[in-house]
DNA sequence: TTCCCTAATGCAAACGTTTGCATGATTTTA
DNA sequence: TAAAATCATGCAAACGTTTGCATTAGGGAA
């Protein structure tokens, strides 16, 4: 024990050995409850490790064990929705398994990523969850990383890629249950409003959409379909569309943003929810009850996929110590709520 | 260079030595571009390291350099409103500086942030971001952290705590600045909105209001308050408040979580804002856009409040090797967005 | 020529753990 | 009673860095 100025360095094993009038390996052993030491030493030891406010020093263990108890998290973006379920689902999940989550935001910017994900290495992370940036087509980054044997599991924005293990939705079924959903209402013209047309979860979901219109004996005239590219340009977009299409009674909505801006746009035009026109989405689950009338919604837990996505990586990185068991993909259930935003539309 | 199984393992320092036929000190120090090794060297092994992929291990730096370039950020708990902005901030100003974050959650439970707080400084955190938990009175536990020598900085949940350090804004007169809004609008019989009572952030805001309407000559009976304890039952609170003050004109709400379900209950009632009704709430700026109308509020930005307190802490670790200098408290400004949900009252 | 100075590099210890192997003491077995 | 087995502990090396203090070689000054 040394003395830095006015403050008491933190103990080490070495200061409670002496104290205790014993090796280190001994300490070390006595608290790691090995059961070659005996009891009156283990408690001994114990007591004075208490005394001295011993605290293990975590960068000496792990560059010992290869092992940090460590997962690295890189986000696109951290927005309102969804991002903050999600990174309670992680640390939850995270925190009962006695693993530490460090949080990286890549801004969309796949440059930024890749120096993420090398940093993420030199940390020694022992796992990585990452959602894409919106530039990351090319995932050379990812592979090379995967090959140096990190566990990388994708999560939520997983691109195109079914190389690489991913925790998912289904967004084009889901699309085609909320377009369902539409049907039996017996909603005939409907819009389906979706984000930038160049981001995987889009395709996925509008791909969803005319499939399901397509079952339904639907055309893309009657049932069509609104891509926004910029959040900003919802406002003049919607209008348009609206104008464009003015016989529609129903629009789905493919995320929150566009739920929560196309809701206030629609208030601001006097259109009144669910009598002149119905309402549909996917959501988290959290802005539907804030807005008026409740919208329904096909909820998409973000805690959930975080969750599950750390409950995987963790095991995943335990198991591997033993066998080299691999990483496995999961899409996840949503689950249609019904509330107020849809009505019974009669046909003529 | 050893090999586990098929897998290369990482370069080391010694690899690269080896390789340029030089020892280990001359490596380390010419990625640190030392001067005193001569650029021929440098280059020479700058070479050798991006061939064999070199990644320094931070652990076995931390433990020599007793620095680990790390924050531990502990929040009470994710929620969409704020504390998503916030993290932005934190992580912005953390990347910027070469920090890394890492995240936790005590769920409001003061065992729980006593546990992350004491795991914190076995991670050898350089410093420490706090926003208490509901249950933490007493800061005896943040006491003896700040006395081991570990830098902790508190944020937005502060408590009553002058004795530390902590960025938070002027809840109280924020508040003020919102009244004196209301009654520059002519409305003189209005409500407070507040959380639950035993949290500071409550009382701060809430003696602002009780400060402001008493300056403005008016009496608790003209301009009352309510108090949410459990934000599922603001519905039927509200609905009773309304009813016993059936003359008000305007509602001040203290926070985003209170604005929201707020707003939905006037809509649920058929109440039109801001004809019948104004509303003026404290906020982090993004859900006012959310609604309609756009509601007027004193913006609290969580980016700015999160972006400072980082450099603020991460600041203090740096200058903390030179002098001591001691972290500095900050009060954040807050700034009125005058939007469309407070209308002129005109008074009799 | 001798001496000193500077520039470039190497040696070895240290940071705080964990762990395979050896050691010594005690108990059990034959 | 001697050998073997068991128990509790210690020794020392290793993880991958950094860094104070040599050491060496070359060049200039005296």
């Amino acid at each position: 024990m040394k003395f830095y100025g006015h403050l008491m360095s933190r103990a080490t094993i070495k200061d409670i050995a002496r104290e205790a009038g014993v090796s280190p390996s001994t300490v070390s052993r006595a608290l790691a409850d090995h059961s070659a030491i005996s009891g009156a030493t283990k408690s001994r030891i114990e007591a004075i490790a208490r005394r001295l406010h011993y605290r293990p020093n975590l960068q000496a263990k792990s560059l010992r064990t290869h092992s940090t108890k460590t997962i690295a998290l890189i986000l696109p973006e951290i927005n309102s929705f969804f991002v903050p379920e999600m990174m309670y689902g992680i640390n939850s999940a995270a925190a009962e398994r006695g693993f530490s989550v460090m949080m990286f935001q890549s801004d969309n910017q796949l440059e930024r990523e890749k120096a993420l994900l090398w940093y993420a290495t030199e940390l020694s992370a022992d796992g990585i969850l990452l959602s894409l940036s919106e530039e990351s087509e090319n995932l050379d980054h990812v592979q090379q990383l995967v090959q140096s044997g990190t566990p990388v599991l994708l999560l939520d924005k997983t691109g195109r890629a079914e190389e690489f293990p991913g925790i998912t939705i289904d967004g084009a079924g889901t699309t085609a249950r909320a377009v369902a959903h539409l049907l039996e209402k017996g909603h005939r013209r409907f819009g389906g409003v979706f984000g930038h047309p160049a981001l995987s979860i889009t395709q996925n979901r509008r791909s969803g959409y005319l499939h399901a219109i397509d079952q339904a004996g639907l055309s893309e005239m009657q049932c069509p379909t609104l891509e926004v590219t910029q959040i900003l340009e919802i406002s003049q977009n919607l209008r348009r569309f609206l104008a464009a299409f003015p016989d529609l009674t129903a629009l789905f909505l493919m995320s929150d943003e566009l739920m929560v801006h196309t809701h206030h746009e629609l208030c601001a035009m006097g259109i009144r929810i669910p009598e002149q026109l119905s309402l549909i989405a996917i959501s988290d689950g959290i802005a539907p009850y804030y807005l008026h009338p409740n919208i329904t919604h096909l909820h998409h837990s973000g805690f959930e996929m975080g969750y599950q996505a750390a409950r995987t990586l963790t095991d995943a990185i335990k198991a591997q110590k033993n066998d080299g068991t691999r990483l496995k993909s999961a899409v996840l259930e949503t689950k249609l709520c019904v509330l107020d935003s849809v009505r019974q539309h009669l046909q003529l």
